[in-house]
DNA sequence: GCAGTTTCGATACGATCCGCATCGTATTGA
DNA sequence: TCAATACGATGCGGATCGTATCGAAACTGC
């Protein structure tokens, strides 16, 4: 892809760092809406010339300083699949929990540019390499193999994402990430034949069966 | 709350709907960003005076346009808890594909106003209803007690958010919200505890690039 | 050294948009 | 009648994006 051509002027690689050094913090106090290219530029002890000599236009710029994953992303492989995700979702977390990264999700989204928008949750979300570590797993008897890897995919990054967009309503901390990975892989319904304790069978089973066909709840 | 007054001219009331109308049919069609005022207000046939008489500013004016849905949200409530789920995520995602809810989230997490934020995401995942239909199931023993309803709740609702925003890679019909329903109640896991054949093969770590950890990436 | 090419800083420009302020007119309740 | 408000029309200040121009600087290939 974009291979600079090698006769006149290079660019200055210091401008470079400065631009998205400047975009990112920019990003964060003053949010997509009020990032103002003048602004950028003259953080960076530049002008906007020389920022869309670069980029091709704002969301461009943002995307690209915000998900630019220069190969940092990782996976994990060990025999541990469960700790494998848990380092895969973590490091999602902690990509996804800038502010940078969520004013950038909220700017590219809001501009009409759908192929953006999804380069920009693949990176954030790194499903690509999720989907890689499930494939393996399932080939080595660790997933069933009837379960549909982009659907697993999305319950790792889905959550992830729903989370961090919340607000943080709920802190993402290693228990959550934990609790995330285990139900992904156990499940939510009971162990049937499980010992477990006493709990085994119909202490209460259908003591309060209200069997309704929906109800209508008025939120606030 | 905004309780009118009555004295003086009362508002046109078919001004409000060309109003709403216009901002939902605009926001569709332009996304957040390219939504302009006056072209809201030149189809709903009056001016941007109209418009500022009625909303604040223009992320009001959005907000107000796509979540004006008050109380259609729904709890599903049979005996069937992977049916009722499968009910909530259809509604959640019908809800969610509109694109003109998708640039109002986009539009309302590029404002600095957390607290919208917040409630742009409830609305669009309903997440307290669905963890409502959670924390029933539990006490009927439908679902394992120790697992986090929250966390629960995210794994429903992450997944749309992620699939709605990945511009609809996967397309999402029956089969993807079944698998996603079926994959939360039972697990990835593979049902009968597991061979472990070849566990201790290959505990090395794929990564690209540096060391990853708490990693600066020194890249370019 | 020289030509060609590109980037650099600086500055300016056109188009657009938000949000607000008028102005004269129309419509209501008191 | 009178006060208060909404209405359409119009315009404006401030800010933004994206582009263009200009002379100077830096680099490659010859």
């Amino acid at each position: 892809m974009g291979e600079q051509l090698v006769v006149g002027r290079p660019r200055d690689p210091r401008l470079d760092a400065a631009i998205i050094d400047a975009t990112v913090s920019l990003l964060e106090s003053r949010g997509y809406n009020g990032l103002s290219l003048a602004a950028v530029a003259e953080r960076a002890g530049t002008t906007t010339a020389a920022i869309y000599r670069r980029f091709g236009s704002k969301s461009e710029l943002v995307a690209r300083a915000v998900f630019r994953t220069d190969g940092d992303d990782v996976v994990a492989e060990t025999a541990d699949l469960a700790a494998d995700l848990e380092t895969m979702i973590r490091w999602s977390v902690e990509k996804l929990s800038r502010p940078a990264a969520l004013a950038a999700i909220a700017g590219l989204l809001g501009s009409p540019k759908p192929s953006r928008v999804e380069r920009a949750a693949d990176a954030a979300g790194a499903s690509m390499l999720v989907i890689e570590r499930f494939e393996r797993a399932k080939e080595r008897g660790e997933l069933r193999a009837d379960v549909d890897s982009r659907v697993l995919a999305a319950m790792i990054d889905g959550p992830v994402l729903h989370a961090v967009l919340g607000g943080m309503a709920s802190p993402i901390d290693d228990a959550w990430i934990a609790g995330l990975v285990r139900l992904v892989l156990e499940g939510a319904a009971p162990r049937t034949p499980v010992t477990r304790t006493s709990a085994s069978r119909s202490s209460r089973t259908h003591t309060r069966s209200t069997t309704t066909r929906s109800g209508k709840v008025t939120t606030r």
